[in-house]
DNA sequence: GGGATTAAGTTACTTTGAGTAAGTAAGTCT
DNA sequence: AGACTTACTTACTCAAAGTAACTTAATCCC
């Protein structure tokens, strides 16, 4: 039969792909949010309805992939808070709803957010690293606007988003591994910790 | 020859173990160390001097050797630290020394601090989060007795450990993943914003 | 003192999963 | 029509986790 859409293997010259990357990633997200992230190459493959070279050829190794979908994960994260912390208006209920919105993003991509923080066997916790670079680096020029903004030295601002950001990744996981909190609770607790310090608030 | 000392294959019955668990792991932490934390099993077993069952036989499975080392660091870490974070003594510099000792003693154990970190394959992040309760259960303890002292709500105590705990792991891995900067200067940017918080001290 | 027993190992396997090489069908170009 | 290209597949290799089954030396007991 010529008819074109059918087609399975061995394929054309000028043809399109029947998965691009996207599509690969969209896979492997549904079956990690479906059987955890213990899942292979080969399951990917299978869930986006095509073999394991495939998904090489249009990802790269294992690492790259949690690599990609940790980008992915950022920026969704990035993008649900949304401008809760832009730079003026900062203030420690801005905080609060930040943080919240992380917990949230985190608790709807559980099993994605352990497997990009999971890292990669080989290259360890360094993996983890780069998923955070994805996070660290908005945040690092979020402190440093905003502290400029208040004639603060803004020297502190990598360090503080490295700081921020693993505190936010190890509640994150905390809690999620947790008998239910409302996840505001927690976050106006982080927030009360990173806005006030730990001696509190002067008066309380 | 009925030399006790040089029998090696096949053992006796009352004989005492060549090696034991402790051995296996200090094989592992030097392994570790010098190979990185990509090592396998085998490499484990051979710098004890053994073969890979007795590896399995005195440790469990690949996580549980991760977590026995997480522990084994964890320890180091508390002990290191030593007093610097008792109770009624606690001040921003007690807290700033507290995570420098806490950060050189990661870039003493680089690899083993990635190793632990890096998550176990299966259960990825939920290793890190074991890892961690180890160092976030004395710092619960810690923040509420002080909380205590000072008639502050101790219910935020575990939240803040985790939040705390994480957000030094975040910064020690980052850090000795980067050029050289002195430790001290990073622990006091630390310590700023975990004794103050985010908009800094009140005049400055 | 000489078997039965048992502790402490080893060798040799199975299994799983990452990554790759080589083959094959459907299209395009001339 | 035949040469070429592309998009895939099948079928492998290789490494490493984990386990089963065997081997040897000491001890126990008579």
């Amino acid at each position: 039969m010529g008819v074109t859409g059918a087609r399975r293997p061995g394929r054309p010259a000028g043809g399109q792909l029947v998965v691009d990357r996207e599509r690969v990633l969209d896979a492997a997200e549904r079956v990690i949010a479906r059987e955890g992230a213990g899942v292979s190459i080969d399951d990917i493959a299978i869930e986006a309805g095509v073999t394991k070279p495939i998904v090489y050829d249009r990802v790269g190794s294992r690492s790259e992939l949690a690599d990609a979908l940790a980008e992915r994960l950022a920026d969704r994260m990035v993008k649900a808070a949304g401008d809760t912390l832009m730079e003026g208006s900062i203030s420690e209920e801005a905080l609060a709803r930040f943080i919240e919105v992380n917990l949230v993003t985190v608790s709807q991509n559980r099993e994605l957010f352990l497997y990009v923080t999971g890292g990669s066997t080989e290259q360890t916790a360094l993996g983890r690293l780069k998923v955070a670079e994805r996070s660290i680096d908005p945040m690092t020029l979020a402190i440093r606007a905003w502290r400029d903004h208040f004639a603060a030295d803004p020297k502190v601002a990598d360090t503080w988003a490295a700081a921020i950001v693993g505190a936010l990744q190890m509640v994150a996981i905390w809690w999620t591994a947790q008998s239910e909190r409302p996840a505001r609770e927690i976050a106006r607790q982080v927030a009360d910790l990173l806005w006030n310090g730990l001696p509190g608030r002067p008066e309380r």
